[in-house]
RNA sequence: GUGGGAUUAGCUCAGUUGGUUAGAGCACUGGUUUGUGGUGCCGGGGGUCGCGGGUUCGAAUCCCGUAUCCCACCCCA
């Protein structure tokens, strides 16, 4: 037997109802926040997600699914959504064309990992990219809109907040905390001392408790924030306890990709095991920019649809459509067309088997819809069509000319 | 990439110190004195016990390898 490839998964029932409820939620929900649809290639240059998400992610450094094509480029299949919206947003030159442009997306990503519950090597994501709004109205407007979903789907979870600074104030900030970690070097874990290299910030975040306890006193960027940033940051709390978002400041809370800058947000649920983040997000001014486009400050975020499945309280299940069925052979002709007339407006399940009345009541129970309609000898003979109403359990004969 | 657990019917699981033809419930399917369902009764199909080696007269059971899933780390959605 072939199976599918480690960490990629099939969806199908039952997690293709959900899967198809949360898109259509989410789809409706952006779009009341004036996004619309986009989508990008899954294969891109790799280059643009080394310099997009940047090298010194795990997701790049280590999780790409990367290779060179029959034409020698290399090639890799997208890790994350933002770097392709971006590209595409440069190649079609709306960077130049200014205003304001929002989109929407979703769809596969891909990420060579060890796989686990809510970690996949191919899953999928639903995120939204705002261009060319630099008001930290739109980071809570984002903010509000995975809310906003979440509250529609039914899921519970908590919201982190952190300011990252910008250009401004961040790069003074991590010398200040290189130098205060250097002067620790010695008493950090290994893996702190690489990060020391790769992404100082990152050591903040660090599990280890003994870590910790020498980070207790390191720098804060929450304090070293400049002016601007202090202020954006204010300004986006006071509207989301306006707006009645609870949320909690998490200094720790740096995300790991590169791109971000001022706001960065995680959404995270505590029921669905390890892997607890199901969205997150950010504001990224500096990425246009730094894939060759003309500044323009930027905000989205991406949720993981599979961490959610689970979370997502459908709707209760409602009887819908016909279900058609013969009790004799001779009907079944008569049966089919009767039920191709019906299809054209409504759901219909036609049993292609004759079979007492007993066992047809009993699968049109199964297949969920509202009418069981049978033709047998009698209503042959007569020209009509037995239908009874599974709720109500009324029951009625219909000329074939009146279906 | 590192460490641990699991894998027997479509699903959830039994299966004794290694011993005949590997079981149950649910699901599926057929019949059920004569045309009324979601909850009656009787029957039926379906398993190279994850895969590959080894030990043994004999392996679902013991040993080795491997794949996948799950859990933790790492990291993220």
């Amino acid at each position: 037997m072939i199976q599918s490839l480690r960490g990629m998964n099939d969806i199908m029932s039952p997690d293709n109802k959900r899967f198809e409820y949360f898109l259509s939620v989410a789809t409706k929900i952006a779009k009341r926040y004036n996004f619309e649809y986009f989508e990008a290639p899954l294969l891109e240059e790799t280059a643009l997600f080394k310099r997009g998400v940047g090298e010194s992610s795990d997701i790049v450094g280590k999780e790409m699914y990367q290779f060179i094509d029959k034409g020698k480029n290399d090639v890799c299949l997208r890790p994350e959504g933002t770097a392709g919206v971006v590209r595409s947003f440069i190649q079609n030159k709306l960077d130049r064309k200014g205003g304001t442009h929002r989109f929407f997306y979703h769809g596969s990503m891909f990420r060579y990992e060890r796989p686990q519950k809510g970690r996949l090597r191919q899953f999928h994501q639903f995120g939204c990219e705002s261009f060319g709004v630099d008001s930290v109205y739109e980071d809570a407007s984002v903010i509000m809109m995975v809310a906003d979903i979440l509250k529609e789907l039914g899921i519970g979870y908590k919201l982190q907040l952190n300011s990252l600074g910008d250009s401004n104030c961040m790069p003074q900030y991590r010398e200040s905390l290189i130098t205060f970690v250097t002067k620790h070097e010695d008493s950090i874990c290994e893996d702190c001392k690489r990060r020391l290299s790769t992404n100082p910030i990152r050591v903040l975040d660090c599990k280890n408790t003994s870590c910790q306890n020498i980070y207790v006193d390191a720098p804060k960027l929450i304090n070293n924030l400049c002016d601007a940033c202090e202020s954006d940051f204010e300004k986006l709390k006071t509207i989301l306890s306006k707006n009645d978002i609870d949320f909690e400041v998490d200094t720790h809370l740096v995300r790991g990709l590169d791109y971000y800058s001022k706001t960065a947000f995680e959404f995270v649920s505590d029921d669905i095991g390890s892997q607890s983040a199901i969205a997150g997000g950010g504001r990224y001014d500096k990425l246009v920019e730094f894939l060759d486009g003309r500044a323009t400050p930027a905000v989205g975020f991406a949720i993981g649809i599979e961490r959610l499945l689970e979370l997502i309280k459908m709707p209760e299940d409602t009887r819908d459509g016909y279900y058609f069925g013969a009790l004799d052979e001779v009907a079944l002709e008569t049966l089919i067309s009767l039920a191709q007339k019906m299809r054209q407006k409504h759901r219909v399940v036609i049993e292609y088997k004759a079979k007492n009345l007993k066992k047809h009541l009993n699968a049109a129970d199964k297949e969920n819809v509202t009418f069981c309609a049978i033709i047998g000898e009698n209503e042959l003979n007569e020209s009509k069509i037995w239908v009874k109403d599974l709720l109500n359990k009324e029951e009625s004969s219909i000329n074939f000319i009146d279906v």
